[in-house]
DNA sequence: GCGACGATGGGCT
DNA sequence: GCCCATCGTCGCA
């Protein structure tokens, strides 16, 4: 099966739009502590890009939390929100530079066993289809903040999957920015595969 | 199928 | 003390 190594770190190096946009279809695999692959293709990602995107994290300056979006690229930056929900963001962009992008679903494909016994639902289009949904899937919280995405070893990493067509991928405002200024709440930095392209599977 | 809303706790001013 | 880069459940259709 092609496509078994680990994206490396210049996949994760470039715009974080960019990312955003083109890892699309690309699978992100997790090794659980069964030695089992959990993964699936991404569906959704958005892009947050440094200080000056009031909607980005970075933007109240470097913190305990969010620390790691000014480190290297290719790191997991793993944060808790709303009392209960983990979430998974990549760091892109060169160090010093704060940025990330969000991963917010993905189509669940290897280790469904295991998966679905973590978050028992009726249907796998329910599974991962959410930035908290997709952590809690794969098992992801606090302590896979700040890993590396592109070492030897890595229990948490991104292969090539599937081809995203062009004209399959929607464009629109980032999720959730309530009481984010414009014009950094309108922008069109999410990025989502149309549902057809994995329902019928 | 869809909209409203409560849960729940860490991070920041 | 307020604000969340959310989710599940409930009521209603």
């Amino acid at each position: 099966m092609p496509g078994n190594s680990p994206l490396d770190r210049n996949f994760f190096l470039q715009p974080t739009v960019s990312v955003a946009r083109d890892r699309l279809g690309k699978r992100v695999v997790l090794r659980s502590e069964n030695n089992q692959r959990l993964s699936g293709f991404i569906t959704e990602a958005e892009a947050y890009v440094g200080t000056e995107d009031l909607a980005c994290h970075a933007h109240v300056g470097k913190t305990q939390r969010n620390a790691v979006m000014w480190g290297p690229a290719g790191y997991a930056y793993v944060y808790f929100t709303y009392g209960m929900h983990w979430m998974l963001n990549f760091v892109t962009e060169k160090e010093g530079f704060p940025s990330a992008v969000l991963i917010r679903g993905i189509w669940p494909d290897e280790g469904l066993d295991e998966m679905l016994h973590r978050r028992p639902v009726a249907s796998l289009s329910n599974l991962s289809n959410g930035p908290a949904k997709l952590c809690q899937a794969l098992g992801i919280n606090g302590r896979w903040n700040g890993v590396d995405l592109c070492g030897k070893g890595a229990k948490l990493f991104v292969e090539e999957g599937v081809n995203i067509r062009m004209d399959s991928i929607n464009i629109g405002p980032r999720v959730g920015l309530n009481n984010v200024p414009e014009p950094w709440k309108s922008k069109p930095w999410r990025f989502w595969v149309d549902p057809s392209e994995f329902e019928q599977g």
